[in-house]
DNA sequence: TTTATTTACGCAAACGTTCCCGAATTTAGC
DNA sequence: GCTAAATTCGGGAACGTTTGCGTAAATAAA
């Protein structure tokens, strides 16, 4: 508290009471009188007596704030997320804290760092693409700060954690494009390591396996940590138009590189999909409005933030140490439109 | 702190000192020995020990923790300015709790009392569209809550802010349309009484009038406070295109506002620009990539932020009380593309 | 040698709470 | 009427720091 706060101290000298008494009266404990509770209750009210938290936290070690660590926060998907966690956050009395990676493992380190030294109850982590040693989560976790990942997380850290069906997600994308006649399909996706990557990239396999085309490694390529994804997608698309047999659609795992992928082909007027088709994983609000309305798959941000809080308030608030954990599966959700059009007269035509 | 942390007390009972020995060692006082800090930053250092900061901030009644509120977080603009305060705060061993209006005015008191009831040094605001009573703002910075206004401020209340000149932004976004040689400029403008829309609404004004044309009451159009701006850009859209003489440009003033204006015209093929041009402000980094590629006006969202928290850094760390206020005004960016290109037959045809 | 000054440290209070424990008063049990 | 139990409250410690003040030892000034 700033300004002359009033304390309960003030209230206690003012009624005549203890400091202990007026606690209780406020706590509304049952060994204080329904009256002197009255009196107390009505005086506080009066004088706008508002509890320090800072001295609630030092006493009951605790401090009803939680952090949060994302890659990036202007970025649409965390920012969905935020509001999320924001929304119940604030309902049950926690505020959070926000900090974010910028993909890299050293500022992630040093932001966690940060976050547990301003005393927060509990974490909400999704990993920066660049991180390999994630050995202080798992001290951190061991030590008893609650933490629940989302998105992208560890996977041999025992706890909470909520995805979405990133396998699931990619697979339909994939078997989408390869019902709308494309065959050579590239896959621009996130860096290795990420647990998302993998997923992804195993939905991508099933879907063309499932469908008898053969995996050509050199249609798969990966960001790497740390840097610019869409700087890098752009590298990646000059390389793959580079080819010899090139791909005939891009399937884009991130918002970043969808938005890069799709500046390159406009940039170097590729006609879409004609020439070549894209579908992307983005929760910008914009896509339709794109040239072509963008084929997106969308991951249901808001959602996943708000169980993320709720799980990791379960752990914190939790009598007994928790050892049973969930993982929490949403699906994605998918919206078709014009860069994913099967070519109008070139489907038609034998190769 | 959580988990059995390491106090100084721990250091103090190891080494054979008190805690205030030891609590001065730490501070490098220069009333301890030089061996006997080396002894206790030494022992420190090797126990891992980490100051409490909710003691500290208990002690120095103060928190090292400012609040920012802004309407929305998944916007661009404010995510923009969110990412330049957080720079330059952790830097200054700040963190910041961020809280969000949405638009609504009780929202924003109970987030603000929230905010105040953590304890926060200091208060950066961006007060939201449906705030008419502003006195919440003047108590707390009555009271000695070091306050920073930025984008959207409260013009009667002296203290720094931080804005971008609107009214040029809007000037030349103006002048631009009508060197295009549009004519029926129409101003879909956010809500009234926000000191943004004043300013913008001014500058619109003076390029009509510098540039000979009247201004027509009926084509500028406000959003209401609190409402969800992109629908009601659409219904804007909807009655000035039922206008008799409907106007040949748009010129939007938010974000959200030139989206909905933009998803009007493409879902009822309204061609722009040749039925309609369209210009609006947006911090979206994909605003090339639309159908057609928008002009907009840009407002330099990172370093508004960056500036803000400086300057609220000031006055929280000022040893006396600051009389002595600053606007910081930045300048905004236009990138003028295809949405605002003459039109190709029609310019040089009579009417 | 005596006195003043510096150096280096410890004691204890304070920040605003919560809560254990004890005590005074009232009520119940018989 | 007396003991036992319940009710209602206050004292004070504790959470982990910082800091004003006091003080012993060491050094300098006289």
């Amino acid at each position: 508290m700033r300004y002359e706060a009033v304390t309960i101290r003030d209230i206690a000298q003012a009624l005549g009471l203890s400091t202990s008494t007026v606690s209780r009266a406020l706590r509304d404990s049952h060994e204080i009188s329904t009256q002197t509770k009255q009196r107390v209750l009505e005086y506080a009210q009066r004088i706008n007596y508002q509890p320090n938290p800072i001295a609630v936290s030092l006493r009951e070690r605790k401090s009803r704030s939680i952090g949060i660590i994302v890659s990036e926060i202007a970025n649409r998907f965390f920012s969905e997320i935020i509001n999320g966690v924001e929304s119940v956050a604030i309902d049950r009395g926690y505020n959070v804290i926000i900090a974010q990676s910028l993909e890299s493992a050293e500022r992630e380190k040093r932001q966690i760092q940060f976050l547990t030294s301003r005393s927060i109850d509990g974490l909400l982590v999704s990993v920066s693409n660049a991180t390999e040693d994630t050995s202080i989560f798992r001290e951190l976790n061991g030590k008893g700060l609650p933490i629940v990942f989302f998105d992208r997380v560890v996977q041999d850290i025992e706890t909470h954690k909520v995805i979405v069906d990133n396998r699931l997600g990619s697979f339909e994308a994939t078997a989408h494009l390869i019902r709308k006649g494309y065959r050579r399909i590239a896959l621009v996706t996130n860096a290795e390591g990420l647990s998302i990557t993998k997923e992804r990239e195993a939905g991508y396999r099933a879907a063309l396996h499932k469908h008898g085309i053969a995996v050509d490694d050199s249609l798969i390529r990966h960001s790497s940590p740390g840097g610019q994804a869409e700087k890098e997608a752009l590298e990646i698309m000059a390389s793959l138009m580079a080819l010899n047999d090139r791909p005939d659609a891009i399937f884009a795992t991130s918002d970043r590189l969808t938005t890069g992928c799709l500046r390159y082909l406009k940039s170097n007027q590729v006609r879409i999909p004609d020439e070549m088709a894209l579908i992307g994983f983005s929760n910008s609000e914009i896509t339709e409005l794109l040239d072509p309305p963008l084929s997106i798959v969308r991951q249901p941000a808001f959602e996943m933030g708000a169980t993320a809080i709720r799980m990791l308030l379960e752990l914190i608030e939790s009598k007994r140490p928790v050892t049973q954990f969930r993982t929490q599966v949403m699906a994605a959700e998918h919206m078709f439109r014009q860069s994913t059009q099967p070519r109008d007269a070139d489907r038609n035509k034998p190769l």
